[in-house]
RNA sequence: GGAGAGGUGACCGAGUAGGCCGAAGGUGCUCGCCUGCUAAGCGAGUGUACGGAUAAACCCGUACCCAGGGUUCAAAUCCCUGCCUCUCCGCCA
């Protein structure tokens, strides 16, 4: 959520920014509800001082044993006024803050402006592709024939756009989960965890997947859950309601989740193979960080989730999202896209993004500053790496003429020794 | 699932015959004093949010003692519902 106060004061400067995202608001109604709103706020709390006033009048009539009905008689007409008016601003501060629960948040001024994915500008690029003597193979082929993904069985079992994992494509996406949590809490210094894998509505709204995007959620029947489509809502969370030591930032945690999409908008798009799915394990870095420092926070968290394909040694490049392809509640965000051979294109494996206090204003996260003021913190997050992708990744990039794959050095350790999967 | 107990400020912990309780006391923390070190000691301060006023702060008002309803002129204190925690039993990975 942007601050309210912010909107009010500088319409225009928050008009600027959401245009830039193709995003806008109806600014006149907010404005009316807002004047609404507090209007009524100081009808009532007038109301209530009276009220107030007069209860304690009526205590010391009481008290020294003097009449205090005509008071009692008047504080019962208060009352009525007071919960008429109180129901009125009940209304108006529901509708307020619906209509800002669905602004976005404002593009940071490095972002490049752009209207589509194509505006995005490569920021950089590390290690090449890798040359081939044959014609490397799609993942879903190399998967299919090694006898490791089984993508007939998932649907028989449940549906599209799910994958059986076997043998050694089991133990691959397993080794890949520890490898990058080990270097995550080993060599960056992440605090490790494990969180649950359904959330509350409120916990939804405080990472901006609600109000706005419900049907992208899956959600349970008989209590109002809904199964996490990252693992950045439980982990962001976590200090929701809380005030944080200063000392303490930034707070840096690494978590392992299956994550659950619905994929609404995404029919027959990238239907084969492990892209696209209902359900893939993640491995999600998140930041609680100073508002001062959050965006270099950004560029280490970037640097973080790119060493683990510098450790794997696969080629990628870095992109800036331009304002037009900004997720809606990020501020800047950094996609990491790997090469895939088989498939001849640049993939998405992971995207990292400040929030600024978008979320902690939603989730109330804040901090106090030197001196005693209670600040928002800012928060971050970003795959570090999603899996299912980086399975792909390996299998593409490592194929051999045979259609076996050759183990990365660095993931040989979480596999047992194994050099070679055939 | 059955039977009990409980949810108060950063933390611990008072507060049941409803009114002057935003809430005693302690711990922690901050500032100042004192002690040639450490520890102890002394004094003062120390919740959050919203609204108003302000250049800003102190300031004024309202709300909040798990959440939501109810009773009452008036509720942390009484009643109802829900959520959560703990203990015992059952069940279960």
């Amino acid at each position: 959520m942007i601050d309210p106060k912010m909107i009010r004061d500088n319409i225009e400067v928050v008009n600027a920014g959401l245009a830039k995202r193709q995003a806008s608001f109806d600014a006149g109604k907010l404005v009316d509800l807002d004047e609404k709103r507090r209007r009524l706020i100081q009808e009532t709390e007038k109301l209530k001082n009276e009220k107030n006033t007069l209860s304690n009048e009526i205590a010391k009539l009481r008290k020294s044993g003097a009449d205090a009905s005509e008071k009692i008689e008047y504080q019962r007409s208060l009352g009525r006024k007071i919960e008429e008016t109180g129901q009125e601003l009940k209304t108006a501060e529901e509708e307020w803050e619906q209509v800002l629960l669905v602004i976005p948040n404002m593009p940071d001024a490095s972002v490049p402006v752009g209207t589509s994915d194509e505006d995005n500008k490569v920021v950089k690029t590390w290690g090449e592709k890798p040359p081939f003597d044959f014609e490397p193979k799609a993942h879903w082929d190399l998967g299919e024939n090694l006898d490791i993904l089984d993508f007939k069985r998932a649907a028989k079992i449940t549906g599209s756009r799910f994958t059986l994992y076997k043998s050694q494509g089991a133990l691959l996406e397993r080794a890949l989960i520890n490898f990058m949590l080990d270097l995550h809490v080993r060599e960056h210094g992440y605090i490790e965890v494990l969180p649950p894998f359904m959330v509350n509505r409120t916990s939804m709204t405080g990472t901006g997947q609600l109000p706005k995007f419900e049907e992208e959620l899956f959600h349970l029947e008989g209590v109002d859950y809904f199964l996490i489509p990252t693992a950045e809502v439980p982990v962001t969370n976590i200090h929701a309601d809380e005030i944080l030591k200063e000392e303490d930032l930034p707070i840096k945690y690494v978590a392992y989740t299956p994550c659950f999409r619905k994929e609404a908008g995404a029919h027959g798009k990238d239907t084969r193979g492990l892209t696209r799915q209902h359900q893939f394990n993640k491995v999600e870095l998140v930041k609680f960080s100073h508002p001062d420092n959050s965006f270099e926070e950004l560029e280490g968290l970037l640097l973080d989730a790119e060493d683990v394909l510098q450790k794997l040694n696969i080629h990628y490049r870095v992109s800036a999202l331009c304002t037009g392809d900004l997720g809606f509640s990020s501020a800047k965000t950094y996609d990491i896209e790997v090469w895939l051979p088989g498939q001849n294109i640049y993939r998405e494996i992971s995207s990292c993004s400040c929030f600024t206090d978008f979320q902690a204003r939603r989730a109330k996260i804040r901090f106090r500053r030197q001196g005693g003021k209670t600040e928002l913190v800012h928060t971050l997050n970003g795959s570090g790496l999603a899996i299912g992708r980086t399975v792909m990744a390996v299998m593409e990039n490592y194929q051999n003429p045979d259609g076996t794959i050759t183990i990365p050095e660095a993931l040989r350790p979480y596999m047992h020794g194994m050099e070679t999967i055939k």
